[in-house]
DNA sequence: ATAATTAAGGACAAATATATCCTTAATTAT
DNA sequence: ATAATTAAGGATATATTTGTCCTTAATTAT
């Protein structure tokens, strides 16, 4: 569904707000191996989070690494997608049409228009602080087994 | 949500169903001009469509081209994203994790886990004929109007 | 038979996504 | 101040997707 990027960083994101705060940051070698993912890549999908001054913040420097404030981790999960223009995904028209809409609907259109709303809903509705209390259930994971195999740099 | 390849094809079958017949088979240059999409790649695309024998029949020659048998029409729309090997888009993890699971599930699995069969049902119970029956409502297009006026080879 | 038409398919080109590497800047500890 | 650590960011590499072009094969009309 989402790109590599999002899901990198949907991933990255949600291990960073469970396992860091002001005082305890953390490195992205650590973010990367955790949940599985090529770590100048996530670095890189991290710095557009880090950008908008809004949902990551990150320090330089020995004892340095990435963290979310408490405010941060109120944030929706849609934000995400939103950052990483990925909203689209869910939005758009299913077979690709520019213009589809209730005027001038695709044959999928009213089918998907009930689905659709669900969909942004289940990332709206869903801040982070939700996910973190998921994830204290511990058979909840972010943990991608087939990657953490390999080696990444 | 799918690859441009899904969303042209999904949308060069339709057309060529609603439109053609096996008396009345339907060119390439016509199909791709009407649903906007770029002739030679879709051309490529819909190749994936008729070796598998069982979805569109094809024609070479004056007057050959494209269509669909009665048959053919009555199959499902997740057929089409199965063959072209798209169902995964759906059905896959939204964190993209490998093992997401009832028994091991990503933060997002619970709540998916109610949108996905949806989407599955959106496609699997909905026939071409059902598409075609949709389509005989004029309000409802095929037609990318932002590609159309791109002149495509 | 020949010419015309049309899909199949190979080869290649361009664009985009994914991934890596290296240097710089910021911060901290000593 | 200096050295060490860590993110930022530029440059580049690789892979995948998307798109084009050209030749071949199949079919039909004359």
């Amino acid at each position: 569904m989402f790109s590599k990027s999002t899901e990198y960083a949907l991933r990255a994101v949600l291990y960073i707000a469970k396992y860091s705060s002001a005082d305890k940051k953390i490195g992205i070698e650590t973010v990367s191996t955790a949940v599985g993912s090529p770590k100048s890549f996530t670095a890189k999908v991290l710095q557009k989070l880090t950008k908008n001054n809004c949902l990551i913040n990150s320090v330089s420097g020995p004892n340095g690494g990435f963290f979310l404030t408490e405010e941060a981790k109120k944030t929706s999960m849609l934000r995400i997608l939103e950052i990483l223009e990925e909203e689209h995904v869910i939005t758009k028209c299913v077979l690709g049409l520019q213009e589809c809409s209730d005027v001038n609907p695709c044959p999928m259109h009213n089918r998907y228009k009930l689905i659709k709303p669900l969909l942004i809903d289940m990332f709206e509705n869903k801040s982070i602080q939700d996910v973190l209390n998921e994830l204290t259930d511990s058979s909840i994971t972010l943990i991608d087994v087939q990657d953490i195999r390999i080696t990444h740099k």
